[in-house]
DNA sequence: CTGTTAGCGCATTCAA
DNA sequence: TTGAATGCGCTAACAG
């Protein structure tokens, strides 16, 4: 029978007629060999079908050449464009992402990219719910770091979306369409993102006279956002800013079952533009966070970290206010 | 200065006293450790922040505590849950999940896996469009492996969902509504999952006289479901079975703005019920394609695998028909 | 029950 | 330019 264990750089040396530290430099393209030597070593590393265990690479070189991603959630689509950027971009430079769904255990955020760390070069974090404090803790720990969506920290690269002077946008439209009493649907209070949308409220309010946004709590989800029908229909609101685009489409969707027109009894809007926020009925106006890419420059920071190039400062891309059919002119 | 340099078992020992095994065995839980003992290495190690080195593990046992997932695109929904069920299955498990998009790079996905392999303990493989004689020359190479929806191969689990049944499924509600000529946008005719559909296509127009079904080719995606409103109006039929529900969408999205109702002009369906299917506009009737049970599965097959329990055999889901309201009876 | 010794597979000093 | 020796950090025989 065939071999049943891989061919080691011992293999290739014994075949090839040399030391295995010639085999080492030979693989590595270690311009101290000679050419021809070096010729013959990877013809007989490709006879054998040799390839440098990677495990043993990386504890000696004390790199693994994969970094790892902390998403919060896995089945939020703007975790997964997040990703999706990340991952393509890192394959592109050669190194591999490990990732973690801290769904389950939410908390469990710096433990998890602790473990993860130790296995991977560098971790990129995104996590929106975590205390500021324990982020702050944590990152020095876990340095190389790169963090997704939270306020600059020091030494640390951030990119993220600009979602205060998003929701500035959004509201700065509402009110060009004649909407004075607004309903915020209020997602995950405690998040960064969700912070600066407050923030953009409480400005915008102060900055308009006669302008009302009454918040009504409510979930990130889908469903939390058709759940939030009634509240929305007894503030008495002719439009509704919603956390995130699934809110808006439950919404949207529960004001449609009730015979609520959209826009004209009732104002919408979502944010992060989805992908689906093009095709809800009506095509819903929202503000598009761009994901992959805030994915791929965080990448791109990773990168530099990794490879000791410029220290990469904060990056904040503005999301695009995206007008649509779910909002339209105040009736009231 | 602290420290910079992270504590190692050689200084868990000198701090407890004991020797270099001493402290592995009793890290790692070893029952032939004094308590008592145990416990000061334990406290020692805690005092000291020490945590054994994953790599180094790795390489004296030979296993990373991770598997590899080769998924084709991270943008399509359907690969988006079989990766979050595989994820969170794994993690249960308390393994690390090493992905890959292979978007970018089509036909290199054994070059990928392969390499991917080296670094952890086993593949997770989904390829719909991997040529068959490729796949069974890949395989052996990066065993413990397991498949997703591909048709059961030899020595390896295989966990897929059942396209063909699916299908037929779909088109006898489609038959039972009265409709006799229907449009098929295929997408991928390479796939694995195509030809299933395609078979099932062949057997019920071999059962039902009468039936017709127009093959029409088309993507994968929203906009080659849109980009096919013409020929599927040219075809004069009365229903479209879209390969899928992006598809589906894209197709009742041009439909609509073309004001053809659906389902009273045009029945559609889709295919995977993907998170949105139940909301367009009217909601899409679909087959629900268990994509993150599929993951969970893929997981647990490839965890026995592992664990050297017993060989799991190939698993198949059949997707259960979800009548929306995108099907009605036929007109003509 | 505990310590000593030998590798896991490779990159890299140091000599030659 | 090449080879021999050393060690990355840890686990697992092997004795004691």
């Amino acid at each position: 029978m065939a071999r049943s264990t891989r061919p080691g750089i011992t293999d290739v040396a014994r075949l090839a007629g040399v030391s295995l530290s010639t085999v080492s430099r030979a693989m590595n393209g270690n311009p101290t060999v000679d050419p021809a030597l070096a010729e013959r070593v990877k013809a007989a590393a490709a006879e054998l079908g040799y390839t440098a265990n990677p495990v043993a690479r990386s504890l000696v070189l004390g790199r693994t050449q994969t970094v790892s991603v902390v998403i919060p959630d896995l089945a939020n689509p703007t975790f997964q464009a997040i990703l999706r950027g990340l991952s393509r971009a890192a394959a592109a430079d050669g190194y591999h992402v490990l990732i973690s769904d801290t769904a389950e255990q939410v908390g469990e955020e710096g433990a998890l990219a602790t473990t993860m760390r130790r296995r991977t070069d560098g971790v990129v974090l995104c996590a929106p719910r975590l205390a500021r404090e324990e982020l702050a803790a944590l990152l020095p720990t876990v340095a190389p770091a790169v963090v997704i969506n939270r306020p600059p920290q020091a030494d640390v690269p951030t990119v993220a979306a600009d979602y205060g002077a998003a929701m500035s946008r959004l509201i700065e439209h509402l009110h060009g369409l004649g909407h004075r009493r607004i309903a915020y649907l209020s997602g995950v209070v405690a998040s960064a993102s969700g912070a600066a949308r407050k923030a953009a409220i409480t400005a915008a309010t102060a900055d308009h006279d006669g302008l009302e946004i009454i918040e009504i709590p409510a979930g990130v989800d889908f469903d939390s956002g058709g759940a939030a029908i009634d509240a929305v229909v007894d503030s008495d609101v002719t439009a509704a800013l919603a956390f995130n685009d699934l809110v808006a489409m439950g919404l949207l969707s529960a004001a449609t079952a009730r015979g609520i027109r959209v826009p004209d009894d009732l104002s919408i809007t979502g944010f992060d533009d989805i992908p689906f926020a093009a095709y809800t009925t009506p095509p819903l106006t929202t503000a598009a966070v761009p994901a992959s890419e805030l994915g791929r420059r965080a990448w791109a920071a990773m990168h530099a970290l990794l490879t000791g190039t410029e220290p990469p400062a904060s990056d904040v891309l503005t999301p695009e206010l995206i007008i649509r059919d779910s909002t339209g002119p105040a009736v009231r």
